[in-house]
DNA sequence: AAGAGGAGTTAGACACAGTCCAACCGTTGC
DNA sequence: GCAACGGTTGGACTGTGTCTAACTCCTCTT
């Protein structure tokens, strides 16, 4: 788990960096994710910038993280049919799901080898591999 | 790919093996999967089997592909935000997914190792590993 | 044949994540 | 002061998927 200690100043140059224009509402939602480490949804982030009096539309939550995305400075976790993950750490890694308890970490992609994957048709170009390992922890 | 040819009767069969009172309305929502080979989404599934006149009602649809993922005729397949696709083929493999074209391909498990997974906490029980290639084909 | 019961189906209301839009706000430049 | 522009906003809207209460269809019992 990374320990990286998330100042204001340094969250502002990291949007700069990434193109992004740095406004009061953007500067909440990167410290909602990139503070809180990892693996939020939308409503959660919601919840986290919202915490003590309302401040930020539901609109401008969903318009931030669609630009962040864009601007590589998140990537989206697809899991759960009806939730989208948004995840701070764009290095590669894979993901563990437990759809018990619908928390989701992350697993080391240095340890991981996948070979034999087939070579793909001309023209077409890999945006990246997921890999999600599913479990349940409630004995059923 | 599969070549299988499912007739009616075999279909029938598969429903009563998993376990699964064999109506109208589940015979048609299983011709349309099993016939069609791979990977609809609900809407897809729906528009086959209403494709001359109406038959099967939205509710029916998805009872019956619950009640499929339940008996394990079925997987689902997480890649899309905003669809389910539902899988015929409940062997283990991995899928390729065009996020330009929308098209999921099945990639034989057989070819694939995967190492260095690391093991899980006592009492969790792992449910599957999916795997997804996501490409794009239209050039950016 | 008549009726009870149970499984399955249905239309339509509903829930809810996510998008769209037109009005509005805040800063910058003239 | 005023225009211009990027960003934000509430609220309407869309699309999947679920829920419910009424109804249909079979089978079983008498
Ligand atoms: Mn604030
Ligand atoms: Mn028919
Ligand atoms: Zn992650
Ligand atoms: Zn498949």
């Amino acid at each position: 788990m990374n320990r990286i200690q998330h100042t204001r100043e340094s969250l502002i140059a990291m949007l700069r960096r990434h193109d992004v224009n740095p406004t009061h509402q953007r500067i909440e939602i990167a410290y909602a994710l990139f503070g809180h480490g990892a693996h939020l949804s939308a409503d959660q982030i919601m919840a986290r910038v919202n915490g003590r009096h309302s401040e930020t539309s539901k609109a401008t939550v969903y318009n931030t993280l669609n630009l962040f995305l864009e601007k590589q400075l998140i990537r989206e976790v697809i899991v759960d049919p009806n939730k989208v993950f948004y995840d701070p750490n764009t290095e590669p890694h894979y993901h563990l799901y437990d759809a018990d308890t619908g928390e989701l970490t992350d697993i080391d992609a240095s340890e991981v080898t996948i070979s034999g994957l087939p070579q793909l048709p001309a023209g077409v170009v890999t945006e990246g591999v997921d890999v999600i390992v599913r479990v349940r922890s409630r004995l059923r």
